[in-house]
DNA sequence: TATAAATTTTCCAAAACTTGCCATATTTTT
DNA sequence: AAAAATATGGCAAGTTTTGGAAAATTTATA
């Protein structure tokens, strides 16, 4: 996947909408769709749901690219290096640990 | 690593110094560094050039687990899936290699 | 080519979130 | 038990984010 931009117009053209009929559904006009999908402005999260119903497509997949994106942009822009996210990927096991033997984490 | 926080701790811990005096180091009072320390809040990005110098260590590699920690907690929190990192990892090259081919990415 | 449709860019206000403080608890140490 | 250290609740100021209107540009169509 290039990015959650290309893959919201891919997947926009694959049902032959504009961006400002596609706007309607989600609830965005037409420059702000034009932004998302040149990854100028990241699309809200909650907004996630609501595309996968449009595009017919796995809620959590849909999830799982969102925030590959975003976690992408940041590494990207802060120039990580290369294994930022094995360390994340072993943090969250951490997490999910303490979560079930302790009480629920809040940050 | 257990999470930002906990390594913050155990950093000031190393040093000898209370949650007041590495306060008054790094500009923050101490109820603060207490919920920094918890993972109740984060502390400021721009800080972790101060931390490197404060602890002696890497500024990179604090950088690395700054957002490592940033990552998992997104992760985590909305729960998603296994290879989300790994999907960011190549999002990343992506990232990477548009900006080299073309011009310079500005999200 | 002329016109219309679609997309992109610029600028900006409202809303939401973040940051970090003070006051107050609670826990730990001595 | 007293003091020191740490943790929590609530809030004000500042910042960021979100997304809209207007205008410019590009693309498609006749």
């Amino acid at each position: 996947m290039a990015s959650f931009g290309k893959f919201i117009k891919a997947q926009r053209e694959k049902k032959g909408w504009s961006q400002t009929e596609f706007g309607a559904l989600i609830k965005c006009n037409t420059p702000l769709v034009s932004r998302i999908e040149n990854d100028k402005k990241p699309i809200t999260f909650n907004k996630c749901k609501l595309l996968s119903e449009l595009f017919e497509l796995d809620y959590e997949m849909i999830k799982d690219l969102y925030f590959a994106d975003k976690f992408a942009k940041d590494a990207f822009q802060y120039k990580c290096s290369e294994n930022v996210f094995s360390v994340a990927e072993a943090q969250t096991k951490y997490f999910k640990e303490i979560n079930t033997t302790q009480g629920k984490l809040k940050f």
